[in-house]
Parts: C-alpha cells; sequence; structure tokens
DNA sequence: TTTAATGATTAAGCGAGTTGAAATATAAAG
DNA sequence: CTTTATATTTCAACTCGCTTAATCATTAAA
C-alpha cells in the first residue's frame, strides 16, 4: 500500500514532467527567459517589494535584481516606483500586460489538466474536486506556520 | 462552484510556487545548472535515446544538446555509448551517480509534501490517496494517447 | 551635523548555453 | 562505387544572467 506522501510525490513529478516543457517552449516563442518569467511570477505572489526583497526570494544578489527588473521594466512587464515611507526603497508591481503573460504561461502549462479532467466521469470528478479542494486548504494552514516562522 | 479544471490549475499553480524555489537554490548549492538538471531528468524520463532526440524534447538545437552532453559525462552523470544497430547514434543513458542526483533535486523538491500529508487525519489522507491515484491512472491513458498519435 | 547603515543602481568581467556552419563518420540509395 | 542523407561533434561568435566592487541617494544614529 502506498502511503498518501508517496502518492503526493508520484503526482508531483508528473506535473512537472507534463508541464515544465510547455512552459519552456512558450518561453522560447516569446522570447522570455526563465529568469524574467520566474521574476514575474514572483512578484505576482509577493505583490509589491523591494528590489532586494526579490533577489533573495530568487537566490541572487540585488544587483542581478536590479539589472533584471530594468528589462522587464522596459518591456512594460513591470513598475518600479518609489516607496512614499521610505525613498531608499523600490516597490515592483506588475501591469496589466504583466498579469496577462502570467495567464499565458500557465495556460501553456496546463492545456492538459483541463483534457485529464475531462477523462473522469461526474462523480469522480466531485470526488477528486474534493480532494483537491482539501490538500489547497491544507497548504495555505502550512504557509501560515512556515510565514510565521520566517516572520514574513 | 469551481470546476475541477480549476480546482486542478489552482493546485499546480501551488505546487510550482513551493517547488521551484527549493528546486532553483538546490541547483545553486550543488553548483548544476538548469539546464543540466532539465537533461537529467529528460534522460531519466526518455530513457536510452540519442542527442538530437534529446535536443528536441529540450527545444535545442543537437549541437547545443551534445555540448550540454559532453560536460554531463565529464561529470559522470552520463553515459554516451554507441548504438549497434547505427553506430552513428549515441545511446544516452544515466550513470548511477545520475540517477542519484534525479533522486536527491527530487527530495530537496517535495520536501513540503511530506509536511503537508502529516496534516490530514488517517481518513482524509486515504480519501486523498485514492483521489491522485485515480488521477494519475487516468494521465496514463492520456499519455497512451498522445503517444500513439506522436508515434512515440 | 557628522557618521554609519541601508537600498538601489551602474560598470566591468566572467562563465554558461546557444546558434550556425563546417567537419567527421556512418548508413542507405542510386 | 558514388551519391545522398543522417547523426554527431567541433568551433567561433554572440547573448544573457550573474557577481563583485564602486557609486549615489536616503535614512538612522552618534
Amino acid at each position: 500500500m502506498t502511503s498518501l506522501a508517496q502518492t503526493l510525490h508520484e503526482w508531483m513529478r508528473i506535473i512537472m514532467r507534463h508541464s515544465m516543457r510547455n512552459f519552456i517552449l512558450y518561453a522560447k516563442e516569446k522570447n522570455y527567459s526563465m529568469a524574467q518569467l520566474n521574476a514575474l511570477f514572483r512578484i505576482h505572489h509577493k505583490g509589491a517589494c523591494g528590489v532586494s526583497d526579490l533577489g533573495e526570494e530568487m537566490g541572487v544578489t540585488s544587483a542581478a535584481a536590479s539589472q533584471l527588473l530594468e528589462k522587464l521594466v522596459q518591456q512594460g512587464l513591470v513598475i518600479r516606483s518609489e516607496d512614499p515611507n521610505d525613498r531608499r526603497n523600490k516597490l515592483i508591481t506588475l501591469t496589466a500586460e504583466g498579469q496577462r503573460i502570467i495567464q499565458e504561461s500557465m495556460a501553456a502549462r496546463q492545456g492538459w489538466l483541463t483534457r485529464l479532467a475531462e477523462l473522469l466521469t461526474s462523480e469522480e470528478q466531485e470526488q477528486v474536486n474534493a480532494a483537491l479542494q482539501l490538500l489547497i486548504e491544507k497548504t495555505a494552514l502550512l504557509d501560515a506556520e512556515t510565514a510565521a516562522w520566517q516572520g514574513d
């Protein structure tokens, strides 16, 4: 009998395999680098944040983050505005176009999921839906704990 | 009411957010590039294959694939042997060390899943386990269809 | 008000990955 | 046997993202 943890790992491996290729090909087609897309997703999730914050989030120096952001600004994907409370800080946010890229790249990544959902009967869909929503809910709890530890 | 497709998409977004950061940090710590790890995963999944095959799979030219492989061979992560049937081909396979890297990087990526599983009661674990196994099973069907189209 | 600390930017240089073209080796076709 | 096609490798040139170090602007501390 396989444990839930094992099944989760297996499921994640499948998701990665199916999604990464489409994602990489999307990036290549649209001429965005992985670093740029990664930055967009980080900003999308983290909301308005500073340059160093983003660098740390991505595991690079603030100099690297600054240079990466400069390109995204030039491409009209993010806005870099001054923090009124502390004018040393910059506030990084996505433009509408930046948000559109997020949606579009996710769609490229997730097309197969829609086809997968269609393979299930109505009852199965309900069953799986309930299970996933439970996982999503519990993950939020996990995140809240982690955030509390890190003072995030 | 959210559809299963929507829930699947949401769940995948969560998986990506949690896994990519750990994965990137793992790569940096161990001094493997994303391209190298990506290649290892492709080889792991595809099994013995040629250089061009791998390049196409990764969306790069065979020249790029050849150079990437050369480095992996030097690092002792893959073996490049002649195809006895057609000596123009090379057969690319993972070494034991290459397989170890796969395992290790997956573990770095998936630690949070184990913690997540522990948050559920026994009944919930069974429920979610069943749902995911259903998804895994159906995905295999989907893959079989796709492979048939592409003559893979 | 000076001094120190913080945040962002810039410049120079490095290493990695990519491409296109040429070179090599093998196999298949005429 | 000669020609053509296929698979891989090598090379030079280029781009990109990264780092370190220096610089500028702003805030906090002495």
